[in-house]
DNA sequence: TACCGACGCCTAATGACCCTAGGCAAATGA
DNA sequence: TCATTTGCCTAGGGTCATTAGGCGTCGGTA
């Protein structure tokens, strides 16, 4: 059947996208496959070694993503392509997204960190605040992406504005980092 | 021996802060009382239900906490507080945190979320901000924390500072919300 | 061409865990 | 006192993850 640890991946990655991370099991996949579920040891260690590969393809594929979003892109407007573009891939792709928050044992793609950095190099900040502002768009984005995905805003009310906001509130306080921030 | 729903939630909820609410089972539950796996099923419907029935309880605690914490302060003070309460519970209280965060069914306890509104209030935003602002208060939160409890600060740099400062991030945005965020 | 080893999938088996059905005994209330 | 409820148990079925070991196929290699 020609199986390889690419092709069990990305079908387990598919899979999380339609049924949820949770859904990803040995034996779905295997099932998926129309082979028994100990035949896929063969190509991965077992269910949490195809979850850190998972979690590998996404970040990939993410960092893809975020790079020709922003470049050419400074300031207001990189920003808010960055986000964009995260909420974008976040929300076509959900147990990707999930499985990249997992607890990084090996942090390998840490690209998506970098990114974010120097995307926020428009906005002049030296190295002890450029952390604190990293985190803060991190914490911003991810926050909504996670509980826009889990259905945390039922209140009806235009979600579209309120993600524009939020990313609007951050470049309000990345603009301002050093009067308003610098207690 | 006189288990109750209750009882079984407690130690369940307390299992959850412990080993991670993935390590939450109708199994280990049964182990810690020394009973028959089925021997819950007369109190609880199922793992589901326990799930809930954790995510419920966590829910009031935390109204709990939260609300007194706000009690009698106003605008940036009322913030802080609740911020810093709202992340005091959930690194205190990983699983309990973790389970509230499922998505809600029957969305029981939105006590959290009436005393955003109501900690809001002090900023003067009148209602279709007001929506926007909580959401965007409640992504820095969940975001900043969900990170923070999944490693994502693997930077040693004080977590405590960026905290700080993304708190003052958001009532940044709330102060100037009328001139620099109505688009 | 006949042999060899790697590769890819299989069967078999163990152990965790979820859950249902039905029993039994002690406490409870009429 | 008797019937019911309550609270835990035994039995048993199903899904999963994982390991051990087998067996056919194929690309070389002698």
């Amino acid at each position: 059947m020609g199986l390889t640890a690419d092709l069990v991946t990305r079908a387990a990655a598919d899979l999380a996208d339609e049924v949820g991370l949770a859904g990803v099991t040995v034996s779905a996949v295997a099932r998926h496959f129309g082979v028994k579920d100990a035949s896929l040891y063969s190509h991965v260690r077992g269910l949490r070694d195809l979850r850190q590969r998972i979690a590998l393809l996404a970040a990939t594929e993410f960092a893809d993503l975020l790079g020709p979003a922003v470049a050419g892109r400074a300031g207001r407007d990189a920003l808010v392509a960055f986000a964009d573009a995260y909420r974008g891939y976040a929300r076509a792709h959900p147990g990707r997204y999930a499985a990249m928050q997992e607890p990084v044992e090996a942090a390998g793609s840490h690209r998506g960190v970098d990114l974010t950095y120097g995307m926020l190099r428009g906005y002049g900040l030296a190295e002890p605040d450029a952390t604190d502002a990293v985190r803060l768009l991190r914490s911003t984005l991810h926050g909504f992406v996670d509980l826009e995905r889990r259905g945390g805003f039922n209140d009806p009310r235009d979600v579209e504005v309120s993600w524009r906001r939020a990313v609007a509130a951050v470049h309000l306080a990345l603009v301002h980092w050093r009067e308003a921030l610098s207690e």
